[in-house]
DNA sequence: TCTTTTTTATGCTATTCAACATGTTTTTGT
DNA sequence: ACAAAAACATGTTGAATAGCATAAAAAAGA
């Protein structure tokens, strides 16, 4: 798990840069002395629900799906991280165990920081404390608006502003068109609240009616005002 | 709306004693130089979705809803406040306007501070600062689990929550079987995503099964196991 | 108190979506 | 390269729930 070469550590240190500009000199050493780099194949967990949290997570590279397994068998996307981001603190500060589960869509590289430390930096710390009630508080609000998405909009609706998310969130390829994550069916569902099969039934539809164009996992946004339309209306 | 009678003061100040508690002597002076009391009939609108958020609420007295418009004239109710909780302050640390309403159930008094003032006490008071970062972490894990719930649950099972959580949040009368608020069908609807039939048709159903007994919207919980089963499993 | 409006109640219908079944294609592991 | 497993595709059916209509009851206002 552990990892210092000094050109990793680097690439750490310049993905956490903005928590860094807040911390004093000392602060800045001491991080660099409890840093821990670790890298996650494509579907492996990088912590479960129940679990006690002790590290903060920031992902250097790759994508992390952060869910909640729910009734028969569902599971609900609830966060989809993209680097540089932060994760995997919320439960620490909440004096909860992980209420959430963490897995990567693709290979990933995480920097991990003991999230006690974090918090003693943040009884010293006003500029840090107030950036993570930023960050929490942002996170209410998008969590509220997914509640009222995921529970009104159609199951067109709901697919429809998954792609939009992934693509504003993740990107497009080099086509201008194709969105740079490679989602499976199961996981799109899961993001949309909806079974695999309706994502793949959806995905079809969308394809026939040239909004999209589908080859395997790729997919291709073709009328992306079409699909922003039928995120708002349906 | 600015009423400081000394009764009024002290009742204010001795609800905000967990904030006090961390503050420094001067700081608790300028708070009750800074306290406002405002009260609200039924009904009666707190704060609306748009607005540019300036005041930091704590409820003394009353019930209060915030909820979300979604689509098509529906309506989330997102979160329930009761006395003595503190409200309307998460889109001022996101810098966002209000992303949410927030009205009284019934006749509530609510005690307001501007929320720049207690935004420049966590610069210099880290306590308070980890209060918020608690208070916003717990609420995100809710709203998650809410997410869950309410796509995941059956129409029975999000309803029998929905009591529950009325039960639990508010209490009971001395009868300790009737709910100490009375909602309307369409709130219970709003806190339940479902429609306001729903709602009536899935209360008259519990009524007929004697798991509740309805008298207009006094609703008494008969056989409480029942519904925690029915609130688990449905 | 009387009228008007809102809320509650209940039945019927239409729609959405989940469940299941089956076959095909793709991916994974050896 | 091949077998096994997983993911994808598509059709059919049925259950859950929204929408609408109507009427009774309750609450709010004048």
């Amino acid at each position: 798990m552990r990892k210092k070469d000094s050109a990793v550590l680097t690439n750490a240190v310049n993905s956490l840069k903005d928590i860094m500009q807040m911390l004093t000199p000392e602060q800045q050493e001491e991080l660099k002395d409890n840093l821990y780099i670790q890298h996650f194949k494509k579907n492996e967990t990088l912590y479960r629900e129940g679990e006690v949290p002790e590290m903060f997570h920031c992902l250097i590279s790759g994508k992390v799906k952060v869910y909640k397994d729910g009734i028969g068998g569902r599971t609900q996307i609830v966060r989809v991280i993209k680097p540089v981001e932060y994760f995997g603190y919320r439960a620490y500060f909440a004096n909860q165990n992980y209420v959430t589960s963490a897995a990567a869509f693709e290979a990933s590289t995480v920097c991990l920081i003991p999230v006690e430390i974090l918090e003693r930096w943040m009884m010293k710390n006003n500029q840090l404390a107030l950036f993570f009630i930023r960050q929490l508080a942002i996170e209410v609000a998008r969590s509220d608006q997914r509640t009222v998405n995921l529970t009104q909009k159609h199951i067109r609706g709901r697919l429809a502003e998954s792609l939009i998310f992934l693509r504003d969130n993740y990107g497009l390829e080099e086509d201008g068109a194709t969105l740079s994550i490679y989602l499976s069916r199961e996981d799109l569902a899961n993001m949309s609240n909806m079974t695999t099969s309706n994502a793949i039934r959806t995905l079809s539809a969308f394809a026939q009616e040239k909004i999209i164009a589908i080859d395997g996992k790729k997919i291709k946004i073709i009328d992306g005002d079409n699909l922003e339309r039928i995120n708002k209306i349906g």
